[in-house]
DNA sequence: CTGAAAGCGCTTACAG
DNA sequence: CTGAAAGCGCTTACAG
């Protein structure tokens, strides 16, 4: 197994200073055209690349960024969920547009995040992505900011804090979807999600469907409430608690639609028809719900666009431009579990 | 804004020599107990981390695996196949589990992998995952091979080429999701996906289906046979081919879920009821499989123990271990869509 | 147990 | 346009 080729070596064969090659291979103007092509050539035919530790520890900089993907760790699906695999994909490919590497990692919400920073030393910046306990990553952010870590985050804005974030405008979402299923004619409808500042996303879901309700003369009733974190399952126990309180109700709107599918499950079981029963939407638009029966209605968010924004934001950051939050607007995509 | 620490700074602090520090920091048995926790002491306040840059061009290595997504151009959906992405999902926690950092880069099939080499430059090694002409790149790996690139790939097995893989066993896998529907009454197959060594994966699904049938006294019909690949587009077109041949069938066996997923949208559309009309298996169990309607029975592929198998095999190579490929087996998930 | 020193492979001011 | 040289921040033989 021969050794990899170092600059040395081309210059050697090529009869110039390393310092040449170094200027020919990385296109310098300053190099003669015939000096430069006759480099490059040499180059191409020992497979030469440039050692990227070595380029970058002089440089101080890498061309990477790091994804920090966390989950809850309640969650104990070895699989990841489908709305953040998706970010992942844009993201990925984003980032190569860009010409820049993406590392990748894993981290428990309640760990103690050691990745991160030494993450931050082999990129040039930090995307955050994930959900769990709201509070608990407020605490992970101030530690961020205070390393001077250049980063931003998918999520809802955070106030008090200099972070930049994009999001989607989950408000609106939840007021659009809502307002949707009452001019379906439903009257009594039921939230699951978790409606407290620790999942800020899904508490501006929620506030924006309650304020759609009342704007509609309608009263949302928090005895209709039931708390859920985005998985199938908790989508599925919050809607036998639904279904044995014994109140009534004629829609659920679930903060995700992983939870929407969950909530299906459980209903379908019981034997009620969707939506002639209950209408049900969900928040999201994942792959799955265009392909479950009924189809579910729900609030899509661009991915695609979200992750270009993520990986264009923090460039901008790390070339010390100034960068704001951005709120990206929900589609409606209107299946048929919402009854049209 | 401060520029970041280096271990020069620690030892000036703790009055010892940089080489105390690195060592201490890297808790070598050679420095003093007391050194040592104070070096440590020190770092953590100054919330110091080694620059990987540097470690690694010291050291001539990365703890960092490239994953090389690739896929047929011919898919121009902006989403990555769910298969894959599950995939990539499994191999990052296998990294991460691993203590390695894990680099993704997508390539498009026909490009000229540049990348790949430059990311076996800042990777140790390579892990290959994706799906497009397999002709096309089987020339690539014959180039990393010539690179002395180290790199384990997902798929069947190469012959005559020294390319360590993990792989379902596809061929038994297509018996035995085909003999399971034989014996539910089924006698008229087709079989949708590319049947040719540019898809050496369908290929051996092909092979184990027509095995089934001829071990059953039935035969396999080439002219039942439409080629797909792995989209539900594709999957939606080759079935309309089906019905507009005029061919008999009353079982229909994708060679992928997604090809399933759209052939089933084909029939639906036609009126034809599935089961009851025609059976149809798929092959992967892609979340979506379980969640359509009706459900999808499938050959399932364990994408949790693959991931960890192309990780693990992909380090031992590194270590200079000898390694060889490895077929896993596939499992029978029986759901409704094929009678039962 | 500790320190002085070499060197990993580049990039880029500096001098010509 | 080109070369000699410094230096990015580590790790680790070598000497004590």
């Amino acid at each position: 197994m021969k050794s990899k080729p170092t600059s040395f070596d081309i210059a050697h064969l090529a009869g110039v200073s390393q310092s040449t090659v170094s200027r020919a291979l990385r296109n310098s103007p300053l190099v003669n055209e015939e000096t430069r092509l006759k480099v490059q050539a040499i180059a191409k035919e020992l497979n030469y690349k440039v050692d990227k530790n070595a380029s970058n520890l002089r440089t101080q900089q890498s061309a990477t960024i790091a994804l920090l993907l966390f989950e809850d760790p309640t969650n104990d699906d070895s699989l990841i969920n489908p709305f953040f695999l998706s970010m992942l994909g844009s993201i990925t490919k984003a980032c190569s547009n860009k010409g820049y590497d993406l590392l990748v990692s894993f981290q428990q919400m309640n760990s103690d995040w050691h990745a991160d920073f030494e993450d931050s030393n082999k990129a040039d910046g930090l995307i955050l992505l994930g959900y769990g306990d709201y509070l608990d990553y407020e605490e992970k952010l101030k530690n961020l900011i205070e390393q001077q870590t250049r980063f931003v985050r998918w999520g809802a804005e955070v106030k008090n804090l200099p972070v930049i974030s994009v999001g989607c405008d989950n408000f609106h979402g939840g007021y659009q979807i809502t307002e949707h299923v009452i001019k379906k004619g439903r009257r009594y409808f039921a939230f699951l999600g978790v409606a407290s500042s620790h999942a800020p996303e899904f508490l501006d879901r929620y506030l924006g469907h309650c304020k759609a309700l009342t704007n509609n003369k309608l009263t949302a009733n928090k005895s209709l409430q039931f708390d859920a974190i985005s998985t199938e399952e908790s989508g599925y126990q919050a809607a036998q608690k639904l279904l044995a309180s014994g109140e009534k109700f004629d829609a659920i709107f679930a903060a995700s639609d992983l939870i929407a599918i969950g909530a299906m499950r459980a209903l379908q079981e019981q034997g009620l028809n969707i939506p002639n029963d209950v209408a049900v939407v969900g928040f999201d638009d994942i792959q799955i719900a265009g392909c479950i029966n009924p189809p579910l209605t729900t609030a899509k968010q661009n991915t695609k666009l979200a992750g270009e924004l993520l990986v264009d934001k923090l460039l901008a950051l790390i070339q010390g431009e100034d960068v704001s939050t951005q709120l990206m607007p929900t589609s409606l995509v209107i299946r048929k579990s919402c009854g049209s």
